[in-house]
DNA sequence: TCTGGGGTCCTAATTCAT
DNA sequence: TCTGATGAATTAGGACCC
């Protein structure tokens, strides 16, 4: 589901792509949630269909003959229709498309403990282990395409090369439905070629300020002084660009990635001027984060809010206790604080977030009680409305002043993912 | 065109501790 | 006790990714 997409593979070489060292396998699925949720619409193979919805929405994924016709995910749900009116339209299903993503997983794992997930759609494969017993890397990343059409009826791409950014590339450019390998000798050609956008990190905001440069492949980037990339870009990325230019990438694939954050967000259907109504929203937020962090096993240190106005402008306001918490009661406190600390009277808000960060384990961390707090009170009543959760749904145990009078009249977000 | 929701990482300013 | 330097942590904002 990458955003962007560049034009057919370049040849690279002459006769059989060598594969030698190019352990790096990037397998990303072919329009994932529009494939997937055509597996219970068989009828609409080969027809025009989008992913997405809410009447404030864009758009999560598109066949490639709703592509044809301009359309792209993260694209407005307006704008999608009326570039592609003919398009069938389909809500979401995210628990069908997670039940699929671990299956791919799954496969993944019988192939190489190596396996680092970007998402549900996509993961890096470091298959240096598996080649003696399973045969070239191409061979390999054949097999994977093989299985995963075989057992899930989605086709995914893969991208073979020497290091991950490359293998990303190389995947973007095999889709869809394909396999492109990109001999270590021949990486410097292959990367050089490509517009300064193709690269991992290069967005609008980049791709504009290295336009100012002058620089609009990845060989101008090559061959400019890190130092002026520095300058223009920061340190981090201005490196970071440079030696991607000249393919050098030493990220290994990393199997296990720690969560940093955890939250939630919600963008309301018409903006809203009522503190209230953003009250029990940061309230009903905060709850499903606290949930979230238990059934994790981790505790964060520091809240933070965001607030969007009806302008698009965005602004976010943190703090952090003196103890990790996971507790709803502690989460929605501060949240609604830092929102208050703001002293707005009646500004037209889009959205709201609470997000916690700072996280360790929980079991790892001591979360230290003041004697004179029922502490553990609100502990225990949370794990409390965990196990009603698990028995009788989400949402089935939920603050008072979400099912208030006015509650009922505004209908709060309920916690639906 | 009118912009979701889940995140990660980077930068810069400010504050705090030594 | 005051002062300055230095480095770490905190906070806010923004770019980017899928």
């Amino acid at each position: 589901m990458s955003r962007r997409q560049y034009r057919p593979p370049p040849r690279v070489g002459h006769g059989p792509p060598d594969d030698t060292g190019c352990t790096i396998l990037h397998v990303d699925m072919d329009a994932f949630y529009a494939s997937a949720s055509l597996i219970a619409h068989p009828e609409l193979v080969g027809t025009p269909v989008i992913i997405g919805g809410g009447n404030r929405g864009v758009v999560l994924s598109a066949t490639y003959e709703a592509r044809a016709f301009g359309v792209t995910s993260a694209m407005p749900m307006g704008r999608a229709r009326r570039l592609c009116p003919q398009a069938t339209v389909l809500p979401p299903e995210h628990e069908l498309y997670s039940r699929i993503s671990s299956a791919v997983m799954a496969t993944f794992a019988d192939i190489t403990p190596f396996v680092e997930p970007l998402s549900s759609d996509e993961a890096f494969l470091d298959v240096a282990g598996a080649v003696r017993l399973m045969g070239s890397p191409a061979t390999i990343a054949q097999r994977i395409r093989d299985t995963v059409a075989d057992e899930q009826g989605i086709t995914c791409s893969v991208g073979v090369a020497s290091t991950k950014f490359v293998a990303k590339l190389a995947s973007g450019l095999a889709k869809p439905d394909g396999l492109l390998v990109i001999p270590a000798d021949e990486v410097v050609t292959f990367v050089q070629q490509l517009p300064v956008g193709a690269l991992w990190g290069v967005g609008d905001k980049t791709e504009e300020a290295l336009s100012r440069l002058g620089l609009r492949t990845v060989a101008d980037i090559a061959h400019t002084p890190r130092q002026t990339l520095i300058r223009a870009l920061g340190e981090a990325t201005g490196s970071h660009l440079h030696d991607l230019a000249w393919g050098r990438d030493p990220r290994s694939v990393e199997p296990v990635r720690r969560e940093r954050s955890i939250g939630n967000e919600r963008t309301f259907d018409h903006d809203v001027d009522d503190p209230d109504v953003v009250h029990r929203t940061l309230l009903a937020l905060s709850d499903k984060v606290a949930s979230r962090l238990r059934s994790a096993g981790l505790v964060g240190r520091t809240v933070s809010i965001k607030v969007r106005f009806a302008d698009f402008t965005t602004i976010s306001r943190s703090r952090s206790l003196r103890d990790a918490t996971d507790v709803s009661r502690d989460i929605a406190a501060l949240a609604r604080e830092l929102y208050d600390a703001l002293g707005l009277q009646r500004a037209r808000v889009r959205l709201v977030g609470v997000r916690v960060e700072q996280l360790s384990e929980a079991s790892s961390t001591p979360v230290q009680v003041a004697l004179d707090e029922p502490e553990h009170g609100w502990r225990d009543a949370d794990r409390a409305v965990d196990r009603a959760s698990a028995r009788f749904g989400a949402g089935s145990v939920r603050p008072a002043s979400l099912i208030s009078d006015r509650g009922r009249r505004e209908r709060p977000p309920t916690a639906g993912r």
